[in-house]
DNA sequence: ATCGGGGTTATAGTCGCTATAGAGTCAAGC
DNA sequence: GCTTGACTCTATAGCGACTATAACCCCGAT
């Protein structure tokens, strides 16, 4: 039982450590160079080794990435993890921000939506000459 | 009566095509190198001049760019509203295309921002080291 | 002559990767 | 020991649709 069934041991290189996070080998170097990741502890030949601290924290950056959330705004949840004795606030008002531009998105791309709708259902014709689609969009001036 | 308003004669400079169409001069010279503009007359001091046909076309592009569509799809719209004859397919099918384009992005959005009410809301927390967002992000692994 | 508000070019930066090139490393099989 | 193939390293360029900057030129009014 409890066999460890294809997790490898630590030290992870890079791409196990990929296989484990889901996030690619290039990416966690991008990450690295800015500053998300620290540095990594380097085999004599020059290769990179992970912990698990290092595996949880890009799952963590993951699960931000997931949310939509910048790494500008990532970078600051990261910083915050580690005090824990400080006011959560600053946490949540990156979410809550995080939530009202999705939101805002959304109402744009709803309208934007049923302006395509509307011009979609607009088009019977055959020819181009005809259409309303290229007509819409063509139209004098509108605003 | 029937005085312009403001409406400079043609032919336009830059900056007063950029105020009639509301793109900017920098986008204007920038869609002139991308192609979506052919380039311009000039005056003998290298000064761009442009007429109500690149004023049209400038606004096709505009409203183009307020549906979301890309300069590819942009330059393929021009290009087939030349077209007069040809069948309309084609421009359905790009319009239809964003469309779903939009509706799965809205989905996505949705989804999202679900997520983030939830953990919006889970958090009652004064303290990082409490904070159920954190927590919730640091979570060993759920997947 | 000078000033402000235009215009011109070329180049680099934005964001979060992704792709490419060219080289070095490592374990396994022969 | 040698080769093979998978892996890793660095550095650089590209994506899309602009935006910003620098450094210069032009034009009309004072």
């Amino acid at each position: 039982m409890n066999h460890a069934c294809a997790t490898p041991p630590e030290p992870y290189t890079i791409g196990q450590l990929a296989r484990l996070t889901g996030v690619k080998a290039v990416t966690i170097r991008y990450y690295e160079k800015a500053d998300l990741l620290p540095a990594a502890t380097r085999t004599a030949s020059g290769y990179r080794l992970y912990s698990s601290v290092e595996r949880d924290r890009l799952r963590f950056i993951r699960r931000c990435r997931h949310l939509g959330l910048g790494l500008d705004d990532i970078r600051a949840l990261l910083r915050l993890s580690d005090e824990r004795e400080a006011p959560c606030h600053q946490v949540d008002a990156i979410i809550h921000q995080q939530r009202e531009h999705v939101r805002d998105r959304i109402r744009d791309l709803q309208a934007l939506e049923q302006e395509l709708d509307r011009l979609e259902r607009a088009c019977r014709a055959e020819t181009i000459g005809e259409c309303k689609i290229i007509e819409s969009l063509s139209r004098p001036t509108e605003r």
